[in-house]
DNA sequence: TTGCTCCTCACGTCACGTGAGGTGGC
DNA sequence: TTGCTCCTCACGTCACGTGAGGTGGC
């Protein structure tokens, strides 16, 4: 019989986790000495010892290593233990692999010229009640054109109704046809002649934060559509711009969160 | 100016988790109301928050985060903290492949015959002191005939000296020139008439149990290392015996756990 | 005034490591 | 007898979620 200290050695765990798996009821002593406390182990134990550091070590949790270990699991149940651990893996591994990507790709952006080139993250995009107007275009192109005069009307109309946004401006677009719905809205409570709308939650999107005057905001969209499908990605919904900072006086210093709902 | 519940949907993560990097000072709101405590964050946070939650989903520590969130680091210290992500990375993915292959093996195993195959652990070696006797071949085929009369000679001597040893028996097998030294011992302190000696620790070794007599151990140890192969390691010291179970009668039901230090 | 949001404090998670303070065994 | 091992209890880790109990703002 061996003490806890002996087996421990034996085993490659600490004196601590053997009395934390005895407290668990997966590797208890072959007896334990009822004055003392001691705990003995007989040699035979390391067998399971050694295939409880086996599954610990291939990642599943303690309560699963007890599922695995226990004698009356059958073939089948085990193989589905184990069927859901190499899901998880591989669902980890292809995480650990856009991560890596994205690290690296920071990294190059680093040695080169860094400065100039978009972040992205990625994040859930929370529903939103608007206060706003719409519109729609035939052709895309001139959609620029129309952009502008519809924040102007919304913001008119906000000036008249005595209204002041607490949060940021936004617009959104969606494809319709061949041409293009969008929106201009602020979030707050019903203001006469103006319509309320939503926008959807989604639980992925690829957002960057575009630093510049709107003539430039295209171009920031291409580079993000680039990114989107270069992940992998595809798009999900239609795409949002958050106004976050517009000085009236500043053009150029204008920050924007570009969104783009992704699955 | 956005209340804390606004933002956290803009920002898409939890009011609660904004207070937490709020207390950390990793992104505290533009202003505090002294008498109610509420917190206002103005639109261009937003920045710094998709920052912090692309970081974070990269896999850095809230820790690291600040120091790659902090204005005066350097790019050469930013790309310092992503390459050693990077490196870390890439050690969770291969270990997570090994994982894997470990994983889809066992599966194997189950659909097939299953029963008859030895699982694998890998855990450190703790060093030991062994009381033992110490012999040598030149030919490595003797080396069966010659092993049982060692551990003979090792009980006779123990059972002359009145020791009763209270862990398992232990033989190690080192490759000397053309032959290979070997010794029978048993952990406790000295006895006369046997030598003391050490084996040493090892951090990594792949071990399996093995069940059956002595004229099968040569078998169990081929497939070890063609495990041991297959797994991409090397062999890094002398391989051990450990006798856990050994009843005289039935030499057929011996336990045995093989043990093969591993780089 | 009623809900809703916000506040602080604190506990739970998981598999451990690391003490403190005390006792048993050779 | 001296060290060494063993015992229990309890706190710390990390990035959160989830209450409890109370207060502020429209």
């Amino acid at each position: 019989m061996l003490s806890i200290g002996e087996f421990a050695r034996f085993a490659g765990v600490s004196v601590r986790m053997l009395r934390h798996y005895d407290a668990l009821g997966l590797l208890s002593p072959t007896w334990v000495d009822p004055h003392s406390g001691y705990r003995y182990y007989q040699p035979e134990l390391l067998a399971r010892a050694d295939a409880l550091v086996a599954f610990r070590s291939l990642g599943f949790s303690l309560e699963e290593v007890g599922e695995l270990l226990d004698q009356g699991r059958t073939p089948a149940e085990l193989a589905a233990l184990l069927s859901r651990r190499r899901d998880e893996l591989r669902g980890q591994i292809s995480a650990d692999r856009a991560r890596l990507a994205e690290i690296e790709r920071r990294l190059r952006l680093l040695e080169g010229d860094a400065m100039s080139t978009l972040e992205y993250t990625e994040k859930p995009l929370a529903a939103l009640t608007l206060t706003q107007l719409t519109d729609r275009v035939d052709d895309v192109a001139e959609l620029s054109q129309r952009v502008g005069p519809l924040f102007a009307r919304l913001f008119g109309a906000l000036v008249q109704a005595g209204v002041e946004p607490s949060g940021p401006a936004i617009g959104w677009y969606a494809a319709d046809g061949a041409g293009m719905r969008f929106g201009a809205g602020v979030s707050g409570g019903p203001v006469a002649g103006l319509e309320t709308g939503a926008l959807a939650a989604y639980d992925r999107a690829v957002t960057t934060i575009y630093r510049g005057s709107m003539a430039g905001i295209g171009e920031a969209w291409q580079e993000l559509s680039r990114h989107v499908s270069e992940a992998g990605l595809e798009f999900a919904g239609p795409c949002r711009e958050v106004y976050l900072s517009t000085p009236l006086e500043e053009p150029d210093a204008w920050v924007t969160e570009l969104q783009q709902p992704v699955k």
